[in-house]
RNA sequence: GGUCCCAUCGUCUAGUGGCCCAGGACGCUGGCCUCUCACGCCGGAGACACGGGUUCGAACCCCGUUGGGACCA
């Protein structure tokens, strides 16, 4: 593979070029994300920039969409954001240059033309590309005209990708491109050449779908006599059709995972090991990926986005965040309190250390930020509801004897710490020959409502001795209601 | 249709000619742990698309076929 190699003295600088006609998805995140990680790497620099060009299809709500999404998981540019939309001048001045140097030319075809033209081409068999018609008609610069790029090229036009080694294109396919449409805007080619030029871009690392666009922007670099970045092309992500992800494939977006309450350092660590992997290793910190991101571990076939990994992930990074840290993240999760348990919890007050404690309890057993909101309802609200569940389960006024003398033994607890209270659960199983299940079960669900909780004791440590004592009550109360 | 790309368990992947009758992870599954549910631990099923070469030897190199994808139209 000839790949054109760094030489010190070539600073790196990568750009990540999304197009602001939609919500920041995972496609455009992991190019981003990689982009940056090469970046850092590298030690070089990782530049925004927005093609904004197609004035018709930007939105200055995807422009912040994708700021959000990228905020969001951490990917810091450092110059930017760049925007297309106001280049405009230099486009055309470009586009001078290339005229007067005779790279360019004035073409006044008109779209009906060009259309039978292309008919005909089909017809007699041939490729259907422009036949270069006015390319010595000398259009006068007054008339309605286009711009386009005179191809003098013949024979290959290689491709050096870092990831797919030489890509060879006949030059005679392809034709003279639109440069400047009639309205006087640059196209899409045009375009990310000059910025790639006059931003010194050193790799461009995109998805594969621009991999056809790389011979005819390589053919520009050339007539602009500007040295080529290199290239990295990055296989696409596909949905579960193995069809480009879109939106028919259902949430996309990083921002809507955000909101589905998953964690940035999930999302950041799942969509970096599609293509790219360092050994068997699946776990990796900010500084792991700094540190062992490169191309040449990048692979070439595309992948597809398994909702499953990413849940799992995400389910790893909560029970290894500490309470303090998800405490934050958490607060849109959480459900509205009628009665709440611990006052001043969400403005970090007195109550945010109960609630932090209840979620360290907890992190270890929900998949997402939502789930683990739902889940403390009970620690954070007197108010909680009896699941359906429970009933289904067994806690019927069967369990009031034994609530009763769980309350009578538990009232009777001095110091109520973990070693105490199992001391009287353990008792009063054994004098009565339960099993310890048999008390714990109607205790959990007179606890919290729940069929599930994490142990027994850490919940009564958490709630409290008053506040566990009366759970109990009401709990026998409902039951007798119930019955 | 033209151009280009891709091809290891269902999925993400390791593997760059011998260490591979193919390793890890998610998912699935059997068990252990256990007050519930998770976690964790131990085990299982599960793949080199096919056909030709090259080579003493091929998942790895070459060619073809098939299948998939992207772009352009």
């Amino acid at each position: 593979m000839t790949s054109p190699t760094l030489s010190g003295k070539n600073p790196v600088r990568v750009r990540f070029a999304p197009s602001p006609t939609g919500a920041l998805h995972l496609g455009g995140a992991r190019t981003a994300l990689f982009n940056y990680l090469f970046a850092r790497h590298h030690g070089g620099e990782f530049v925004l920039r927005v093609e904004d060009t197609d004035r018709e299809r930007s939105t200055e709500e995807s422009v912040s969409g994708i700021f959000d999404g990228m905020n969001w998981l951490g990917l810091e540019w450092d110059s930017g954001p760049f925007y297309q939309s106001q280049r405009m001048e230099r486009y055309l001045e470009a586009a001078r240059t290339l005229l007067s140097s005779g790279h360019a030319y004035r073409c006044d075809c008109s779209p009906d033309d060009l259309e039978a033209r292309r008919k005909e081409a089909m017809a007699a068999g041939l490729p259907p590309r422009y036949d270069g018609r006015c390319r010595n008609r000398n259009v006068p610069a007054d008339r309605p005209h286009v711009i386009r790029f005179h191809n003098t090229r013949k024979g290959d036009v290689v491709v050096s990708d870092l990831i797919r080694g030489n890509v060879t294109f006949d030059a005679e396919v392809l034709d003279d491109l639109v440069l400047v449409r009639s309205d006087r805007t640059p196209t899409y080619n045009f375009a990310v050449v000059i910025d790639d030029a006059d931003m010194n871009i050193s790799h461009v690392i995109r998805g594969d779908d621009h991999i056809n666009n790389t011979p005819r922007q390589i053919l520009l670099f050339e007539a602009l006599g500007v040295s080529l970045p290199a290239f990295a092309h990055i296989p696409m992500i596909h949905g579960t059709d193995r069809t480009k992800l879109s939106k028919r494939h259902g949430a996309t977006s990083v921002t809507a995972y955000r909101d589905m309450g998953y964690l940035p350092d999930a999302m950041v660590n799942y969509i970096v090991r599609l293509g790219w992997s360092h050994k068997d290793q699946e776990i990796f910190s900010r500084a792991e990926l700094i540190e062992f991101f490169d191309l040449d571990h990048v692979g070439s076939s595309p992948s597809i986005f398994n909702p499953e990994k990413l849940l799992w992930l995400n389910a790893h990074y909560m029970k290894t965040s500490r309470g303090t840290d998800l405490l934050p993240q958490l607060l849109p999760f959480l459900p509205e309190e009628k009665d709440p348990l611990y006052p001043g919890s969400k403005d970090s007050g007195p109550g945010a250390e109960h609630l932090i404690r209840a979620i360290d309890e907890w992190k270890g057993r929900t998949r997402t930020l939502l789930e683990l909101g739902e889940s403390l309802q009970p620690f954070l609200d007197r108010h909680f509801a009896y699941s359906p569940e429970l009933a289904k389960k067994g806690f019927t006024a069967e369990n009031i004897p034994v609530l009763r003398e769980v309350y009578r033994r538990l009232e009777a607890v001095e110091l109520w710490d973990h070693d105490h209270l199992s001391e009287a659960l353990k008792s009063l199983v054994q004098e009565l020959s339960l099993k310890l299940g048999q008390v714990a079960s109607p205790l959990r669900g007179a606890l919290t409502g729940q069929t599930v909780s994490p142990g027994i004791h850490e919940v009564m440590i958490l709630l409290g001795k008053q506040e566990s004592l009366s759970r109990i009550n009401r709990a026998i109360e409902h039951l007798g209601e119930t019955s």
